[in-house]
DNA sequence: GCAAGGTC
């Protein structure tokens, strides 16, 4: 009898692991085959629930008629994209020839769902042949084949399919019907969804909070003492309260304390001796939250760094965790790991002793704290060739590992109190005594004054006052999000909740979303216009804030925006997966609430004119950010206009008779500068060529033309700015540095002599060849913005390489015949100029001195 | 044109 395993994994790298602890050495299309084993892996979800329109062609059409969509039954079909993998594994799970199938999905609710989907899409129902595989240990061979002699009856794990197919269907529910419901009333695309709108309602909320903000002022005392052992500042404070909110008050005690004529006396210095444990291992969401705080990363590019480093370059533990741990049959692989790390990154490792490494540490080996997947490590150092992207990503969590082995974080805190003129004052400082595992991972100080040492005072020391300042303040609103911020209040958003069970809940494992889809999320969210990225900061649009204001106001929907109600569906999904709840209960809840949801959307007065502003607001196409304010400026109807509130930039769409493109006015904000453009008609119905600047004038931010770079009406360059942007772009990725030195080390030639070497003349970057033009290597905004260029072509002539040589040197070509567009060929030579500002033309100098009226300059700037 | 959950 034929007693070869079938064993199913989640993704391939599993599936990888397991052939590797079972000796399977031969790869097949789609599985690993052995002589016991045959080993194949699902890409995640290989089965998705039908679309509406898979029931019923009709449902194609988005109409109110036909909602609420709920089907008797739901089906399911498998996923466009990994169809082939998963007939390997319909043709695999359907052969006799295996004893068992054995499934070895990650250890959870959707591992349990994409096994359990792809079986019964398969048409497999023979539950007695398979088993599970069940740890959330790191599958290092000795943890596979430990747990394959523990496979678990599949029946034990038919409560927790149950909770995750409702998990499924619930929000397949709620997103296909209310999202249809609303798209439907509102004419516009608005989703909905359990997660997208609870966290769409958080970020709502914090603009609100921002904009009805009033700051508050208040006022602060200092004094600067001076004694002969040393310096401090004293803050003011009665009651531990340090703020005086009374102008009136501060300034009399202001007063009082001037005339004051006796020293300060110390009244009391306390020590205290703290310690601080290393941090926990990453989590997906620590490392998005730190990589976004320390490099500006959006959670999406660090994932997907992780991934690459995962996938790729296999020197990083699986990234999709929301786990801090690791399980307590890491450790050889840990103290393997260390001893690798140790030689490639002796500055961040040498304070580890691998074998001190123990089990005795809690923090680091847990099982009781295992979810899915163990914590974020690094497995080996990182291979060569690695982007400076991903070394920034594996340092960080190098450290963060590193961190975890060192010992504690010893410090002192101290508090002064010093009385002067019948007040107190008090001084924090902290000093590191020992930084620990703060030597190899870096935390910023929270509050600047601990940074100072506290001179060694005793109580009854005196102090003169130096100086008694009187500081006002004013409070300052909640930050903008940014997306640490927002991962941080997804994961743990107890914060917002009320209920106190609940607020447990979230303080556990529960969050908002998971951490596979948190990034996925805030995407999502930008894509349907409902937030924007403006470098760091995530802010709502008026479409969100319009969404989250219109369901606030409807009694039953209302509850997407609270995270209240999908810590509640979470509760009582457990609940199912525990056994602990009627089966079905779950369903008939969400059923009848889409169904009075669907029913309050269809009659609800939406507050339309509110709506079609919001709307044209948030559908507009950001062309560029705004120069007085920073904020999006968007193409309006007539205008591309700056949506900052009380910001009145624009550019307008026809200048001078000519049209003003979103592309014209996206370079012109980007860069300040563009063009010169042809064909602008002047009041006495002249056409003119011009550049367009964006200066300010009188303190205001405007349009201007630009003359100065269009003497020659013919002789524009042909690329519009859009090209040449381009153009350098792809100079940059292929630089080919043209034949010149190095940059020089004399000054800058503002004189106005062009470099006798050939670098470029106003920043004495490398000159590098584009596809249109040469330029200055220097021309991204990080390194200068430098907009030097000498055009490939002029009027028509083609440069050499030579040419270039010779105008970068200051000097005159021969002359060519140049035959413009327009007008009649002509004699010329070219040469290189200084005009005016640190800026340089061609200068076309006829031969035929007839032709003069053609004597005339390009200018040398993109 | 729609959700959220996987993985790539």
């Amino acid at each position: 009898m034929d007693m070869t395993e079938l064993i199913l994994t989640e993704k391939h790298s599993v599936a990888a692991d397991f052939a590797k602890a079972l000796g399977v050495k031969t790869k097949k299309d789609g599985f690993f085959e052995g002589e016991n084993y045959v080993i194949t892996w699902a890409v995640g979800h290989l089965v998705e629930l039908y679309a509406p329109d898979d029931y019923d062609p009709g449902l194609k059409k988005w109409r109110m008629e036909t909602l609420p969509l709920i089907p008797d039954t739901f089906k399911y079909k498998p996923m466009g994209k990994t169809l082939k993998q998963f007939k390997t594994i319909k043709n695999l799970v359907k052969q006799s020839r295996f004893s068992r199938i054995i499934i070895a999905t990650d250890a959870g609710r959707e591992g349990e769902v994409i096994a359990r989907t792809i079986l019964l899409q398969s048409g497999v129902v023979d539950k007695e042949r398979m088993v599970r595989f069940w740890t959330s240990q790191a599958l290092v061979p000795k943890v596979v084949r430990a747990t394959m002699e523990q496979l678990q009856p599949l029946t034990h794990y038919d409560r927790l399919w149950r909770a995750g197919y409702y998990r499924q269907v619930a929000d397949w529910l709620v997103g296909m019907n209310l999202t249809r419901a609303l798209t439907v009333r509102l004419g516009d695309l608005f989703s909905v969804g359990r997660v997208q709108t609870a966290v769409l309602a958080l970020l709502a909320q914090r603009k609100q909070e921002r904009e009805t903000f009033v700051p508050e002022l208040f006022w602060l005392i200092k004094i600067r003492f001076k004694s002969d052992k040393g310096e401090w500042t004293g803050h003011w404070f009665k009651n531990k309260q340090t703020r005086i909110t009374q102008k009136e008050t501060a300034r009399t005690l202001h007063q009082h304390l001037k005339q004051e004529t006796d020293p300060g006396t110390v009244l009391s210095l306390t020590k205290e001796k703290k310690k601080e444990p290393p941090p926990l291992l990453f989590s997906l969401t620590d490392l998005q939250q730190e990589a976004n705080a320390r490099m500006g990363f959006p959670a999406k590019k660090t994932l997907a760094v992780a991934q690459s480093l995962y996938q790729d370059k296999k020197c990083l533990s699986y990234p999709r965790t929301d786990s801090r741990v690791l399980g307590t049959t890491s450790l050889n692989l840990v103290r393997d790991i260390l001893a690798k790390c140790q030689t490639a990154y002796p500055d961040i490792f040498a304070g580890v002793d691998p074998q001190q490494v123990a089990l005795s540490n809690k923090r680091v080996f847990n099982d009781a704290r295992l979810t899915d997947h163990h914590a974020l490590i690094p497995f080996k150092p990182i291979p060569a060739g690695a982007t400076p992207d991903e070394k920034k990503i594996f340092d960080l969590v190098c450290r963060r590992f590193a961190a975890a082995f060192h010992p504690h974080c010893h410090f002192e805190n101290t508090h002064l109190i010093t009385e002067f003129g019948k007040e107190t004052f008090q001084t924090r400082g902290k000093v590191i005594l020992e930084p620990g595992w703060r030597r190899v991972y870096h935390i910023k100080s929270r509050n600047k004054d601990e940074a100072e040492p506290i001179p060694p005072l005793c109580k009854g020391d005196t102090g003169t006052p130096e100086k008694i300042l009187c500081e006002e303040k004013k409070t300052t609103p909640p930050p903008d999000y940014s997306d640490a911020l927002l991962l941080k209040d997804m994961t743990n958003p107890g914060r917002y909740v009320a209920e106190e069970n609940i607020k447990k809940l979230y303080r556990g494992e529960i969050g908002i979303g998971t951490q596979s889809t948190r990034a996925q999320i805030i995407e999502t969210l930008i894509r349907r216009n409902y937030i924007e990225r403006t470098g760091k900061r995530l802010v709502a649009t008026d479409k969100g804030i319009y969404l989250i204001e219109q369901l606030k106001k409807c009694a039953t929907s209302s509850v997407l925006t609270s995270p209240e109600e999908t810590a509640r569906w979470e509760m009582k999904l457990n609940a199912i997966a525990l056994g602990e709840a009627p089966d079905g209960q779950f369903l008939k809840e969400i059923k009848t609430f889409v169904t009075q949801a669907v029913g309050e959307l269809q009659t609800k007065v939406f507050d339309i004119k509110k709506f079609s502003q919001a709307l044209s607001r948030a559908n507009a196409k950001e062309v560029g950010k705004c120069p007085a304010c920073g904020n999006s400026v968007r193409e309006l109807p007539k205008l591309y206009a700056c949506d900052g509130t009380g910001c009145d930039f624009v550019i307008w769409k026809r200048m001078a008779g000519k049209q003003i493109s979103p592309k014209m006015a996206s370079n012109l904000l980007k860069f300040r500068k563009s063009g010169p453009f042809k064909g602008f008609i002047s009041k006495k119905k002249k056409r003119f060529s011009a550049g367009l600047v964006i200066n300010k004038v009188d303190g205001k931010w405007k349009v201007n033309f630009d003359f100065n770079t269009s003497k020659a009406p013919d002789t524009c360059p042909p690329e519009s700015p859009l090209h040449v942007a381009m153009d350098m772009g792809i100079m940059d990725m292929n630089e080919t540095p043209f034949k010149t030195p190095p940059a020089l080390s004399h000054e800058p030639s503002s004189s106005g002599t062009p470099d006798k070497k050939g670098c470029c003349p106003m920043c004495k970057g490398k000159i590098i060849e584009g596809k249109t033009a040469f330029g200055c290597s220097n021309w991204r905004p990080e390194h200068g913005n430098c907009r030097f260029v000498i055009w490939k072509e002029i009027l028509g002539k083609r440069l050499t390489e030579k040419n270039i040589e010779t105008l970068l040197q200051g000097k005159k070509t021969r002359a060519y015949v140049f035959k413009p567009l327009k007008g009649e060929k002509f004699k010329a030579a070219l040469k290189m100029v200084a005009t005016h500002g640190n800026a340089f033309a061609i200068q076309i100098l006829p031969a035929d001195i007839k032709n003069n009226t053609l004597h005339t300059q390009i200018p040398c700037l993109r």
